[in-house]
DNA sequence: TTTCTTATATGATAATTGTCAGTTTTGTAA
DNA sequence: TTACAAAACTGACAATTATCATATAAGAAA
């Protein structure tokens, strides 16, 4: 259970917002909003990972990023009045509430801070998303899964996605899924992940892995001569 | 001249925006800002057009985005209260206004229109930062080249990223700055530039290229099988 | 114009990554 | 537990893309 945006409104508020919100849990798997929808509302995540990804021209899913407790998921839609443009999936289950666009309008109109912070966080999401394509550009297969591993490490682990020690998180995805985070074909991730087991830098545990080395994937990252 | 998002603001803020404010004329070449810098207000491109670009871990130059005119520019870093992240850069001379954020921030308190705008626009950037995500992870170097030349053929014909007729729009800019934009090396935009030529979708002059056959070129962004 | 620096172009080759085909393992559900 | 479908893995090979070396052309400056 993550801190919500909307935890300092005041008591009528946070009333009224309590008995409109709809709660629902989503279990692994289930999705939540596609594309093509019209946002109505928002939703604000208060536990698990979402997962959010286009379609590709060939049918290929591509994860573009995440969603994790004390987000709002859905907002860059529902701001810019369009459509969704990708599909919502949980990666674990998930407690996801909706409050619906009047509400939301309403209460960002009366608390100049969640605008603001909306604000930041698109800013923030934008800023990932174009270290993000530096990333695909110039760097090789084998340090962008490095990378993907540091962080679905934390993310699954503590939920943040960047954390102090990444070690010692459960990576719980299929390597189709890690492939279209890190933009590869599957066969190409796990004849890598077969290596960084070799080499010790993670384990695998059946479908299942575990960093083990940090300073080891840190150190693949910034392998530059 | 584009319009600008300050048009609908009322005759005595015109007044005294129009006092305040600082007008520069970046030429080609020159820079606006740098990362690091802590952002002490916004500019807004009142004509031309300015790339974004970021260092790779190599040292490698990224172009993430552009602004043109019409845009606020810096306005990421500022929202985010964090550092500039990219370098950015004049690709033609173009006028440049900054407003400092005392003035900025008073407008927008004003005008929600302008909070608004401002929102969209950012939404609209991060989408497109993730249909790009997307077209790195999956499309190989032809086609994304092949998208790369509509777009830019628009924006220096027209000022806009998407126009109906992207044909004879003259792009003038290095082979470099088009392999960083593609991510790509250098020689390959060349070598397939060269194809390009061969089959008579561009015409290549000096360093200038202009497009030629717009229904090819779009031919081979949608060519899966 | 001539010179000179920088950008463009081309070739040869190596490295990376993708594809396809087939085998083994895993986790789940009967 | 057993059965089975899906996921993980492996190998061989092909395609794409990068790198390096070198030649040519372009455009700016003297």
């Amino acid at each position: 259970m993550s801190k919500s945006i909307f935890s300092n409104i005041d008591q009528g508020d946070m009333t009224d917002l309590d008995s409109k919100k709809i709660t629902t849990l989503y279990i692994k798997g289930q999705k939540i909003f596609y594309p093509g929808q019209l946002p109505i509302g928002v939703y604000c995540m208060s536990s698990g990972i979402v997962k959010l990804s286009k379609l590709g021209e060939n049918g290929k899913e591509q994860i573009v990023r995440f969603a994790k407790g004390g987000e709002l998921l859905g907002i860059r839609a529902l701001l810019a009045g369009r459509k969704y443009s990708t599909t919502s999936t949980a990666l674990e289950d998930s407690m996801v509430c909706f409050i619906n666009k009047r509400m939301f309008f309403k209460l960002s109109l009366k608390y100049p801070y969640i605008s603001q912070k909306v604000l930041t966080s698109l800013s923030h999401l934008l800023e990932e998303a174009e270290e993000r394509i530096t990333s695909m550009a110039q760097r090789p297969v084998r340090e962008r899964l490095a990378e993907s591993l540091l962080f679905l490490s934390c993310l699954f682990k503590t939920g943040e996605a960047y954390c102090d020690d990444p070690s010692n998180g459960i990576i719980s995805l299929t390597r189709e899924d890690i492939a279209s985070i890190v933009g590869t074909a599957t066969e190409t991730v796990i004849r890598i992940l077969s290596e960084f087991k070799e080499d010790e830098l993670i384990k695998i545990k059946g479908r299942k892995i575990v960093i083990n080395d940090v300073p080891g994937l840190r150190k693949i990252i910034s392998s530059y001569p």
